[in-house]
DNA sequence: TCTACGTTTCAAGAGTTCTATAAGTATCAT
DNA sequence: ATGATACTTATAGAACTCTTGAAACGTAGA
């Protein structure tokens, strides 16, 4: 991954509202959630919430499909894979044992 | 990690300065650089650099230590390895795998 | 003590992001 | 078609972040 890639990922993370909608996402995997699902279950405006997601959504952080009239979102797990190593290689210098990093364990 | 660290470590990162700042000073490794020394590497006015480093050191990812007039500063490698254990964990469902994380390979 | 140096803090301005209300688009049921 | 539902876009104001220049602070050396 670049610095290009990254950046965009961190500002999406960067603002609280927008960690919740991706965790709560990473949560319910595969099955993703709709719009309205995540509105309610995090007690966020729908305006608000989607001008949030098109961050989430533009960093590729998630991904949107349409369903009829839903809006179903689902976390982009691939990233979030990239985004790691990203942090492994580049943050700790390509030693991964220099951070400690015991995600095999 | 709970969320209320992560968070601030992501607004921290969400700035191109900042995370070149964050690069250079993992790359250097205990070594560190002083605030004069990155203003230079990185063509950052020191007032500017200043800012950041603060916002950087704020959120833990930096550590300063006086060293005469100087002011030397590094990675906080320990902080990197807590991030990368909160997105495989937190965000990767506890299940590493799901995420394909290989950061041992 | 005086001056120079490295760095931070302060204050102001420009630029961005966030939130909300209102309006718009698309889908479904009748 | 009509109306209701699900969601997004547009717009505008408040709040925040970034950048800069000037001033202040602390340390080192003459």
């Amino acid at each position: 991954m670049e610095k290009n890639a990254a950046l965009p990922i961190f500002e999406a993370l960067s603002s609280g509202i927008r960690l919740d909608v991706f965790r709560l996402l990473v949560r319910v995997g595969p099955a993703g959630m709709v719009a309205g699902e995540l509105s309610a279950a995090l007690d966020v405006p729908p305006t608000n919430l989607s001008f949030h997601l098109k961050t989430l959504t533009h960093a590729g952080l998630v991904s949107a499909e349409q369903e009829g009239r839903f809006q179903r979102y689902r976390a982009n797990m691939a990233l979030m894979r990239e985004l790691i190593a990203y942090l492994t290689e580049e943050c700790c210098t390509g030693m991964p044992e220099l951070c400690g990093v015991d995600a095999c364990a």
